[in-house]
DNA sequence: CCGGAAATAT
DNA sequence: AATATTTCCG
């Protein structure tokens, strides 16, 4: 092996040390890279012809974990070449050339993400991110030579034992400090191979593990399957139990390595805390719930839990889920609205487990929140005092397609979103109890509903909305010192250049642990590039129906946006 | 028992 | 604060 722990242990702060080739054509351009990133302890291999860069890597190509590239007018095809060959590689592109096409054009070709120069501090800093990512994102035994030391490293430093590296016993995850962790389900169309969208669990079961090796407390654990037609007949609801005082829902987006965890929870608050952990599935429509334990199918980990399958008739918790929602709503509609009472639309529903009452009170609140959001007439008699503070919601119009983008690829902090829908009454965005409005750029597959707090979604991949449903809906909500720091919102606000902002070692460290924790989260400066799929759709949408195998030089390399088709 | 709304609970 | 459950009333 490569990385013995001894050497994985050196690499305690990982950054530091990461191998970065930075290929500007430009000598200053590139020097000047190099003195930011070696003053970050980046250790720098500067290139100023792409053959030589492609040559130094091709001969040790374990020497770098990332890429830096330049483009420009003059060698649009060239250097395009690097990122088409270099293809295990994390490569960012850089340029003077701040072009929309220009900069979808990388990303469509695998680019993780593209960052106008200048490149500050502040750009570069983060770059290590796309290193962990991508390491943790690319396939199991496809992982590329370059990335496997830092993957193994990491996973080393978390006590995380991936199954390729070792398949022997249970993997587990100490997380030691994690703030509360709520499930995240995360999905854009996922479609880049490049970068897989972390977690789009089409995977039958077993494909997420929940293994419980320290059932201290008690921890609900509640493993779903879903089984995918929309007409099957048991759906079921996913209900949870107990509390979720303290709940620690952990979500391993595996892409293709199945990656099984055990989250050892130290109890801290034995006396009421209780470990809950649940994966939540959006997808189906129809959600088994398994509760009582994790149950182990075919992994000899010995720990069969308690028989469940029986009718545990504890009080169960409803989780709306988007899909029955979804079903809820389609039979209210289905029945009309004076039909629409609870017993008739649980029968429409058809959803196992679900009471009467369940639905009765989802339908007070759904009637409740549809009157305060379709103001017809009548409700303007309750001017909602509402909103002292006068959010700037969106304005129901689209964003600009692009956000006076700067490197960090970050929208507006969007507002909670709930599933109610948006506080200022327009359907800009509705969510799932409004009627339909625009069609939403991306997939609304899994948008998380619940309300987490503010998410960066790719600025790139949205042109011209802020997906309410942003793909990836959440951040834990203090997970890291990095949202009460503040950073997110400094980038927003700071449109044009770089964000001035200088975290402390210590936020530093947070968010580096919390990104290496959970690699499937976005990237916490939104470094997260758009889906190559949005970006591909988006290059359609002007037009661009498919990439070129190789830039037309200056036709469409930054006028891309011309031509028109059909 | 049902539906609806208010009161609670988490 | 939001959402689900329970209770109460007609």
């Amino acid at each position: 092996m490569v990385c013995t722990a001894n050497d994985l242990q050196e690499w305690k702060d990982f950054p530091k040390g990461l191998r970065v080739l930075v290929l500007d054509e430009d000598t200053t351009s590139a020097a000047e890279i190099r003195s930011k990133l070696e003053a970050m302890d980046y250790v720098v291999s500067t290139f100023c012809n792409e053959t030589e860069a492609l040559t130094a890597f091709s001969n040790e190509p374990e020497s770098f974990h990332l890429a830096i590239v330049e483009v420009n007018s003059n060698n649009g095809c060239g250097t395009f070449k690097f990122l088409e060959t270099a293809k295990e590689l994390p490569i960012i592109m850089t340029s003077n050339i701040h072009c929309l096409s220009t900069m979808m054009k990388c990303i469509a070709r695998g680019a993780v993400e593209f960052l106008p120069k200048p490149l500050s501090e502040d750009k570069l800093r983060n770059i290590w991110q796309h290193v962990v990512h991508k390491a943790f994102n690319a396939g199991g035994g496809l992982l590329p030579e370059p990335l496997k030391p830092v993957k193994e490293s990491i996973a080393s430093m978390l006590h995380l034992k991936l199954e390729n590296v070792e398949p022997d016993s249970k993997i587990s995850v100490e997380i030691d400090n994690l703030s509360e962790i709520k499930e995240n389900d995360q999905e854009q169309s996922a479609g880049s191979d490049k970068y897989p969208a972390p977690s789009t669990p089409q995977l039958k079961q077993g494909a997420r593990l929940l293994d419980d090796g320290d059932c201290q407390d008690q921890n609900n654990c509640s493993a779903e399957k879903e089984n995918g037609e929309q007409d099957g007949d048991c759906k079921s609801v996913e209900t949870t139990y107990g509390d979720s005082a303290a709940d620690d829902t952990i979500l391993i987006g595996e892409t293709k390595t199945p990656v099984k965890t055990m989250i050892k929870k130290d109890s801290i608050d034995a006396s009421k805390s209780e470990s809950h952990m649940s994966s939540h599935l959006h997808n189906g429509n129809s959600l088994i719930n398994v509760i009582g334990g994790a149950d182990n199918p075919g992994k000899a980990s010995g720990l069969t839990n308690t028989s469940l399958s029986k009718s545990n008739r504890k009080k169960m918790k409803v989780d709306w889920t988007p899909e029955l929602h979804k079903k809820f709503v389609h039979a209210v509609e289905q029945l009309g609205v004076d039909q629409a009472i609870p017993s008739r639309i649980l029968e429409l529903m058809k959803v196992e487990g679900l009471t009467r009452h369940n639905v009765a009170s989802h339908l007070q609140k759904y009637r409740m929140h549809k009157r305060h959001i379709l103001p017809k007439e009548e409700d303007r008699r309750w001017p909602r005092p509402r909103d002292p503070v006068q959010k700037n919601y969106y304005p129901q119009h689209p964003i600009m397609a692009f956000p006076t983008y700067h490197s960090n690829h970050a929208l507006p902090v969007a507002p909670v979103y709930s599933m109610w829908g948006q506080p200022g009454g327009h359907p800009a965005s509705v969510q799932m109890w409004g009627p339909p409005a625009y069609p939403p750029w991306q997939a609304t597959e899994s948008w998380q509903w619940k309300p987490y707090s503010g998410m960066h979604a790719d600025a790139w991949g949205c042109p011209v909305m802020p997906p309410p449903h942003g793909p990836y809906a959440s951040y834990p909500q203090n997970a890291s010192g990095f949202h009460n720091v503040g950073v997110v919102d400094n980038v927003c606000s700071t449109p044009q250049n770089s964000f001035d902002f200088h975290p402390a070692e210590e936020v530093i460290d947070k968010v580096v642990k919390e990104a290496i924790n959970k690699p499937w989260l976005p990237l916490p400066l939104g470094l997260k590039p758009p889906s190559t799929d949005s970006v591909l759709s988006e290059l359609s949408r002007q037009g661009i129906s498919s990439i070129p195998p190789h830039i037309n030089g200056s036709d469409s390399f930054c006028h891309g946006a011309g031509s028109h088709h059909d």
